[in-house]
DNA sequence: AGCCCGCCTGACCGACCGGTCAGTTGACCG
DNA sequence: CGGTCAACTGACCGGTCGGTCAGGCGGGCT
């Protein structure tokens, strides 16, 4: 039953990987304290026992949930540094893509924005998002910073500042969308493409130099949701 | 004992929310499932049983917390909506209250933002938000609305997608600003004031119609915090 | 063969949880 | 004075938690 010549077990090691996917399922649904190794342990098919094996402590299989699905999440986003698009594209890009991400893993992205709550965010927060999600923050900047050098971009914004709240909105959304919902106001809270449609178009009328406008003067009245 | 002629005791009644106090900074710190009603209990100098004789169960106690504390924090953003600022004051007035009373009131409003997580916030977020701070975000879109009445405001712009905005710039600071202070490219991590001023800033210029700048072309090249 | 060593299990432990209960206190009312 | 009732307490309950332990199983090495 080891010997790789079966489809479904390869070998001790697939295990491992059972207890993390159920570890992650768990956790992102009700939280840290909440899920019991007991349960953890019954989803993935094993004894408690043998979970306690393969991960010492109940945090240390947190930490490794955490780690994987931060590593897992973040590798998607890499590869839109390198385009040479025009600053405009470049944002809507990136806010639909890390948008869609979050909505896409919806339960790691409950997962990591609870642990931003959890008090010790300080400290657990400074090491994971320093370690995992400053890297992408980081490239997201330069890539703002490399269009405010070529002009695209008011040479007295702060960068961070606009990547901040580009990346806060779309997190707002995504954590409020349900309680945005049952807000007569608003009409968007089920439609992230057009979210996002009218976030750039918000953000770039503010970030483009004074007396340059876009390559229309009025790029979409009404951003319909088109182009999905 | 309870005849009002002592200072600290008036009667009975006063147990009551020093066990509310008392819980809402443990549920603050911690979480729902982390806080013990023992704790709760030693924290505010009553029994157990105690605290089971005023609230029935620990989650009758959680949402009267809830309940109390969305009260008070709501009761003191109402007083802006009668003023007939221009709007781009209006717009900085409210960025700076309302990220300064998160700030002011940390344990609540992380409270609240981790209900939102909580995947019952389906249902316990709608019946809350809805009820609480429903009422203040349609007060401040319909503040938004009177401005684009009066041409003050782009007309192609949803005045519900501004405040969503706003707000969530706000609340991802709030949230975020532990992660934030250590990334290298941002600064303003630990000066909410400068964070309202470059929030406006970016929103206005982006929000007021084509041809018609604010009083003076360039507002402010480097908001500092010296209003505060 | 004999041995070893990962993988894995059921049974178990002490600690603590939310909640209950019998009973004490003390103010108020007749 | 006795009776009532709310406020309050210490002791206690069943249950679950994270974590441990002794040992079974089975394949690979010598």
């Amino acid at each position: 039953m080891e010997t790789a010549s079966l489809d479904t077990a390869p070998a001790g090691v697939d295990t491992r990987e059972r207890i993390l996917l159920a570890a992650e399922q768990l956790f992102a649904e009700a939280g840290f304290d909440v899920t019991s190794m007991s349960a953890i342990a019954a989803r993935a098919g094993v004894s408690k026992a043998n979970v306690f094996h393969h991960f010492t402590t109940k945090h240390d299989l947190y930490f490794a949930v955490l780690r994987a699905a931060c590593r897992d999440s973040c590798a998607q986003l890499g590869a839109l540094d390198d385009t040479q698009l025009p600053l405009a594209e470049g944002l809507e890009r990136f806010a639909r893509s890390h948008l869609g991400k979050m909505l896409e893993h919806e339960p790691v992205a409950r997962l990591v924005l609870r642990e931003l709550l959890s008090e010790g965010g300080a400290r657990r927060g400074q090491e994971l998002a320093e370690q995992v999600y400053g890297e992408n923050f980081g490239r997201f900047v330069a890539l703002l910073r490399r269009g405010q050098e070529r002009g695209e971009l008011r040479a007295d914004v702060d960068p961070a500042m606009v990547a901040t709240l580009l990346i806060g909105a779309n997190v707002f959304f995504f954590e409020g969308r349900t309680v945005l919902r049952h807000f007569g106001e608003v009409d968007f809270a089920d439609d992230p493409g057009r979210y996002s449609g009218m976030l750039v178009d918000l953000l770039l009328r503010g970030i483009l130099p004074a007396g340059r406008g876009p390559g229309t003067p009025a790029p979409e009245k009404h951003p319909n949701p088109s182009d999905r």
